[in-house]
DNA sequence: CTTCTTACA
DNA sequence: TGTAAGTA
C-alpha cells in the first residue's frame, strides 16, 4: 500500500510516517514512481512504533528495540546495552503506573455508569 | 487526484 | 507537526 493508505489505516498523519522513515523506523520500498510502498503488516508495526512514542519514549530507543516488535520474531537476542536495559525499565515502570490509573478512572466510570442505570433504567440503556 | 521534497512559522 | 509550493 502507498503512505496514503497507511495513513488512512493507522490514523497516523503522512507527515509523521515520513519523519519515522527518517528516524530509522520505518524503511519502505520504493515504486518506480519514487512512491513508498508499505507491507501490510507494517500497520501493526506503525501502532505499536505511535504507542512507544506517546508513551514518550525517544525514537532513537525504538529503534533499537525494533527487531522486538517485527511479526514473526525474527532474531531477538544479541543487545547486551545495559544503559537502553536501564531506560527501558524505567519506561516500563511508567507504563505499569499508567495502566493501574486508567484502570482506576475505567473502574469508577463504570461505577458511575451502573449507578445511572440503576436510577433511570431507561436512559442507560440507550447509551450502553 | 496522490505523492515527493524542501522549507518556514 | 502542519502546511504551502512546484513536480512527477
Amino acid at each position: 500500500m502507498r503512505i496514503g493508505e497507511l495513513e488512512k489505516r493507522t490514523g497516523t498523519p503522512a507527515r509523521s510516517l515520513r519523519y519515522y522513515e527518517q528516524q530509522g523506523l520505518l524503511t519502505p520500498r520504493r515504486l518506480d514512481n519514487g512512491y513508498r510502498e508499505y507491507d501490510d503488516y507494517l500497520v501493526d508495526r506503525v501502532l505499536q512504533i505511535r504507542g512507544l512514542i506517546d508513551s514518550g519514549i525517544p525514537t532513537r530507543i525504538i529503534k533499537q528495540m525494533l527487531p522486538c516488535l517485527g511479526k514473526p520474531h525474527t532474531i531477538v537476542v544479541e543487545d547486551a546495552d545495559p544503559e537502553l536495559l536501564v531506560v527501558l525499565g524505567r519506561e516500563r515502570d511508567r507504563m505499569n503506573q499508567r495502566i493501574e490509573c486508567l484502570a482506576r478512572n475505567r473502574d469508577a466510570i463504570d461505577a458511575y455508569m451502573r449507578a445511572v442505570a440503576e436510577a433511570s433504567p431507561a436512559r442507560a440503556a440507550a447509551v450502553v
